[in-house]
DNA sequence: TCAAAAGTGTTCGTAATACACCCATGT
DNA sequence: ACATGGGTGTATTACGAACACTTTTGA
């Protein structure tokens, strides 16, 4: 075992899989490291916690550095504690995943010391990762996939507005399998948590798409009752 | 924010809720606490990461002081990481909960220096716990809700050759509800993965039921199949 | 008029639920 | 003989799965 990095007080870590939608592709965000261990290295973004935040603090503003967007929705998943998994000593990284709008083409702001760049990568084309990363990404995407069934974390994914089939095509792309549109559809207007707007899809070139949005207050009616997507 | 202790070169902790079936309860492992802060109050079993040990071997490691059990089903479920969670300083806790085999009333061995005594408590009678040790506990048990209809952990806490009334026992304490006798017994029996035995409950002054045994075999070959217990 | 996606119901098989009585055993 | 838990079957309902065609729109 080597000596433990002087400088860290506590010496724990924060690692996000941050997961985005868009252009009908399911991401994840990686910065290019900028410090050794690992320098130019892909990594998921992370950091140490500081003495003074707690843990989901620390989470929120790892992101909030390099999104610049503040209410995202994010949930701890697991702690990954193997002695060697850090070169440089012992750092435990406790993992989030975070689910995020795309959208509007939200500029990345990587401007923080320890990574070059930020970007986004399509889940099936990841490049090698730094320390456990890979192994990170994976519990994480398991963690997504299980959550999915359960808990309305899809539409964290959607922009506010968004179709059947967008909803869909999240569900498939993170269980990993084709589902069929009109069971699809029964199903999820079954629960009576989706509000159909009087608006359409713009700027499509075929028919267009009724808009939904989520509806919280509905959903929130119903807690207790385990929903199964 | 208070200093952080200066003993400390990795301040992370496990603490462990340990699951207990006997005589028709469930129990849960709690210590009185030898050391401050918190002396004298009880507390769920936990100590300090060894710089040299993984967090997966200080869960086993822990129980094993307490109880000279080793082949123990343990899984990590959360980590604790409020700022304010320990008042000497900044500790983080790994939470692991545990199944045990109680039957065989098997000694405790306390002989660690943080605990005076260990002893299981009925989950439905605990005292007031130190540190943040009833959250931990709280979402441990919520933890093993949701775990138990999906996998097969119930048969951790019964011993090697049961009746189903133990077993619908279990799930009825860990549920937290009631069953009935007929639907449990035709969808517990319907996954096959129960080996029913030549054998009979002894020493009972009533009609012997029938001991069965969990087929881990069987349970290996339905693995990828979504039970639902 | 063609391409591309939107939208829509029915059937079938399986799984979950509700429910009550007789049996075997030890005292 | 009685008390105690062991053990069993059926009918009803709800849910998931499979499946194909018509409609709308813009280019």
């Amino acid at each position: 075992m080597k000596e433990v990095l002087p400088q860290f007080n506590s010496t724990f870590s924060i690692d996000c899989v941050v997961f985005g939608f868009d252009e009908g592709e399911l991401k994840v965000l990686l910065i290019e490291r900028n410090e050794e261990p690992f320098k130019d290295w892909c990594a998921l973004p992370g950091n140490l916690v500081r003495v003074d935040e707690s843990l989901d603090q620390s989470a929120l503003r790892i992101l909030k550095e390099l999104t610049g967007l503040g209410d995202i929705f994010m949930e701890q998943f697991y702690t990954f504690g193997n002695v060697d998994r850090h070169p440089q000593g012992r750092v435990i990284s406790i993992a989030y995943y975070a689910l995020l709008r795309l959208g509007g083409d939200k500029a990345l702001k990587p401007i923080t010391s320890y990574a070059k760049k930020a970007f986004w990568k399509n889940i099936s084309d990841l490049p090698k990762l730094a320390f456990d990363h890979q192994m990170i990404f994976e519990k994480g995407l398991e963690k997504i996939k299980r959550r999915i069934k359960h808990q309305p974390i899809a539409f964290e994914l959607l922009p506010e507005k968004f179709t059947l089939t967008q909803l869909q095509n999240v569900y498939e792309l993170i269980m990993g399998k084709k589902l069929d549109k009109r069971n699809f559809r029964k199903k999820m207007l079954s629960f009576g948590v989706l509000k159909e707007l009087d608006e359409k899809q713009k700027g499509v070139s075929f028919r267009a798409a009724t808009l939904y949005k989520f509806d919280r207050r509905k959903y929130a009616k119903l807690f207790g009752k385990e929903i199964s997507f």
